[in-house]
DNA sequence: CTTTTATCGGACAAATTTGTCCACTTTAAT
DNA sequence: ATTAAAGTGGACAAATTTGTCCGATAAAAG
């Protein structure tokens, strides 16, 4: 569905945003530990994010990663999304056709719009922070 | 959402379909002609799924592929998907863990089933027959 | 039986994605 | 000021996916 770079984005958003709404900061150890990933690739991935102000980072002695108060209510997943893999989620043809196009579409074009029309707005209304309820109860986790 | 081995896969049988319910066969050169895809490659895809029993092929002179009369009734999507990338569509995790667990579920888990199992039941009731009915008409198309 | 035509399959090559390394900058603490 | 602790960013390496080449194999036609 989407590229490995942009799973660890997301993971790593959620665990994020979770300390965050804790108050804190956490280092891309933290982070990588936290999801599972390798270190120097989440590294890259951040600051992707950053790039695009999804989140914040702070260098220095007692630097981090953090999401602001006011951005983690805003948040979505489709931000993330298109931070990292662009809007081939979006603009794709499910049969590979250059661009998804109904004016000229693929004979599965009718299957896939519905499902991703479904996939797009929930992407859309997902916020990060919706997706960091479960973490402290233990009820989701960010790896295994 | 595929990769493009597959989607090259689900073209190339549409277009096997279609001729096939001519009664004609084709041969790899038409095939990759008619889905816009590299030649030697699309022979890959097409003896994967030859050996999955989706396609027959015929060897020497008059020789191509074909998809026989029972078999076009019955074939669905969700077979050449499985045939050529297997069951990361069905077991994959929207955020990269190892595999979708309910039972230690992403964070994400929850949205993201719901879109996983409405494009399971898509691929698993779609004929590769019932797509060929616009390309005759020129009401869809397997390459721009 | 030989030739021609087609798929089969293994080895190889290119491109893309994923992952690593290290020198650089910024910032806080001493 | 100096040092140590963090993220930054560029170059490189490994792995995977995509794509190519060519001889082997099978079958029909002459
Ligand atoms: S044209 Fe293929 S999905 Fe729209
Ligand atoms: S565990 Fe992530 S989608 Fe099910």
């Amino acid at each position: 569905m989407f590229s490995k770079a942009c799973e660890y984005g997301i993971r790593a958003s959620i665990f994020i945003a979770e300390r965050s709404l804790m108050g804190m900061k956490v280092s891309l150890k933290e982070v990588a530990n936290a999801i599972d990933s390798p270190e120097a690739y989440t590294s890259k991935i951040l600051q992707k994010l950053s790039r695009h102000e999804i989140v914040s980072s702070e260098k220095g002695p007692n630097g981090g990663y953090l999401i602001g108060p006011q951005q983690i209510e805003k948040v979505m997943l489709n931000e993330i999304v298109f931070a990292i893999d662009g809007d081939k989620v979006y603009q794709g043809c499910g049969l590979g056709l250059p661009k998804c196009d109904g004016a000229k579409p693929c004979p599965a074009h009718h299957q896939f719009k519905i499902i991703r029309d479904e996939l797009k707005e929930m992407l859309e209304t997902t916020t990060i922070k919706s997706l960091t309820l479960g973490l402290s109860e233990s009820l989701t986790f960010l790896k295994r």
